[in-house]
DNA sequence: AATCAATTGCAACATTGTTGCGTTAAATTT
DNA sequence: AAATTTAACGCAACAATGTTGCAATTGATT
């Protein structure tokens, strides 16, 4: 296993990450971190972070992508079998730790990964709506 | 409720869907449609099937989206409530109808749609590749 | 056949993500 | 503490995907 480093621009990613409540896109992430670095770097440092299991990224039905941080990287055996909530009205994404689906697959299949992604009205704005 | 037209475009793209067994991304059917219509018009057709609710959108974790046929647009309440699965070796992508998720949400959420998308290898490459 | 609005083509633009390469700097060794 | 090693970086250039405005076309209706 090689190391990957501590380096100024990886650190100020990783304290957004613990500042934000929400998952984060590369443009969000971006300008909170005010010409920290290169716009590749922070591809590049996203990237690394996702091997590394401190970060997960979630696609979401409108295109886009964001990230969050693991709330478990202790765990041995490291999957991300939670869900996630998008917001249609503010667009927040975030993680539902505690659902997860589940479902009985036909045969011949060999699933490594999931990806469980609920959409609607976050409480906030569910409650702002009416 | 405005109409939407049945153009030579439109018919040919669900020709298209008709033939294929697996998801489409929109660059998998621009190449099958040798230039009967232009780029744009295959996204405003896409869209447009989307919102009669004819096909249906697929948004990977690797970030393609692609679409889908529905087999069951006759139902009164149209929800897309089943699994999709996306092989990570021949990145084809279908629909499992039969595979419906059970979850239990936290209060004060309303959810609309769910994308619920599962990744590995499909039974052709389970196979081919032992 | 005439009408009208949905649809299209085209060009231009925006956003997101990738790649190559020479330089910088974190971590390890001396 | 200095030298070494190479992961990580900045920059520029590119690629893929999706969007928008507008004039021209065409499907559906009268
Ligand atoms: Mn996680
Ligand atoms: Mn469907
Ligand atoms: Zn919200
Ligand atoms: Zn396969």
């Amino acid at each position: 296993m090689k190391s990957t480093r501590n380096t100024t621009a990886k650190t100020a990613v990783l304290e957004v990450f613990e500042k934000s409540k929400t998952a984060l896109s590369h443009t969000e992430i971006q300008k909170q971190l005010n010409d920290v670095c290169d716009r590749v770097t922070i591809y590049r440092i996203l990237d690394r972070l996702v091997n590394d299991d401190i970060i997960h990224k979630i696609s979401n039905l409108d295109g886009t992508v964001k990230y969050a941080k693991c709330n478990h990287s202790h765990q041995r055996v490291h999957i991300h079998n939670h869900a996630h909530f998008s917001c249609e009205n503010c667009h927040e994404i975030t993680c539902l730790e505690t659902v997860k689906p589940s479902y009985i697959m036909p045969h011949n299949y060999k699933v490594n990964e999931i990806n469980f992604t609920l959409s609607g009205l976050c409480p906030k704005c569910l409650n702002s709506n009416i």
